[in-house]
DNA sequence: ACCTGAACACCGTTCAAGT
DNA sequence: ACCTGAACACCGTTCAAGT
């Protein structure tokens, strides 16, 4: 004799998200998930497999969520100016759901992970730009580039490692005009070419 | 009537940092610690005031190992040439110890991360670099941009977020390249002077 | 002064028994 | 077919009792 479903995998998960945020990834008990969404903590595991499996699921929806921005946030005929609304987007979004934001690029166990796929899907807009900005041979290298400095500046920045003072927004902005520009122009090149002398050195600030 | 000494924080960080980098952050319990030194699990709070303790001793001794490593990576006439030789060094020092650095930048509670004074003296050095390379007023903001795409870089290989191919020492190069070579030039001139044509897309690859 | 066994609260997870 | 109480193994941590 079946009994109604009391809950459901989508239930779940959103309320996994809301503890997540509001109380961290430590805090994020099977206990506190089941409690949310009104069963017993064992009724969980007949929809998730596991704790980090709820984990790589709240990942996955977050991916999900970033892309939808993400893809948004171009289509401009400007490539530097999409390029630079990417990063603008994706530091947006990170200070937004901050412990979302974590999961992504977290380590965790294999099974709290969000899927490869959904991460290649995540990457389409900014390898849309990089291609324009610098052919389809070096887009992959380019949006490299982007995101990890991109997925760092943002990491330091939550994990409060920025603590030198100076106005982290400005160095947002330096970052992200310094790599709209560089990109396009061969690096070994342009190295090669520069006739500026250099500035000395007057003591670090 | 006291009795001896039968281990040290010393040594309880140091197995700490042993079971940390062979079985990983979850496998790092009291337990496993106190079997390494010799005692049994309530003794370590003789010396150390939790995990979360015990895990930041060893987040702030790997962020003076990295220091080590960096400072003694620079120091050659080539300023670009010395940015490189960091970036490769902070990479290699992840590569080594991937368990160990990810502690450095991650988020866990306030006791588990390194004190603030540690991270900036890692970041001496590379301040150094950009110093001589952009000048003393814009040093930080360079140093920012270097340190969170190293960062980033990093931690997206050790996640296992490159996963579209291509190869990502290549990429590295490629960023390093980049970032090297547009430091020193102002980023907003430059892109206002750009001649050349843009490349058209020709797809993603 | 350090070390220990015992205990506590709290996890994730399993499972037989209910409906 | 889903839900539950009870139980298990395993955590971090506390503390009174030993030496």
């Amino acid at each position: 004799m079946p009994t109604p479903d009391r809950t459901s995998l989508e239930e779940i998960i959103q309320a996994g998200r809301d503890i997540l945020e509001s109380d961290g990834l430590a805090r994020l008990t099977m206990q506190a998930v089941a409690d949310r969404v009104g069963v017993r903590a064992p009724s969980l595991y007949k929809r998730v497999a596991s704790r980090d499996d709820l984990i790589g699921y709240i990942a996955e929806a977050t991916v999900h969520d970033l892309t939808e921005r993400l893809s948004a946030a171009v289509g401009g005929s400007d490539a530097r100016a999409d390029l630079t609304e990417l990063a603008r987007t994706f530091r947006a979004f990170a200070h937004e759901r901050p412990a979302s934001f974590r999961l992504i690029f977290a380590f965790g166990p294999e099974a709290s992970r969000p899927s490869p796929a959904s991460i290649v899907e995540a990457s389409a807009p900014v390898l849309r730009v990089t291609a324009e900005l610098v052919g389809p041979e070096n887009a992959l290298e380019a949006a490299r580039l982007v995101t990890a400095w991109a997925n760092g500046f943002v990491n330091m920045e939550l994990s409060g490692a920025f603590n030198l003072g100076g106005d982290v927004n400005h160095a947002f902005e330096f970052g992200i005009a310094h790599l709209a520009a560089t990109l396009g122009v061969p690096a070994f090149r342009r190295a090669a070419r520069r006739s500026q002398p250099r500035r000395a050195a007057r003591g670090v600030p």
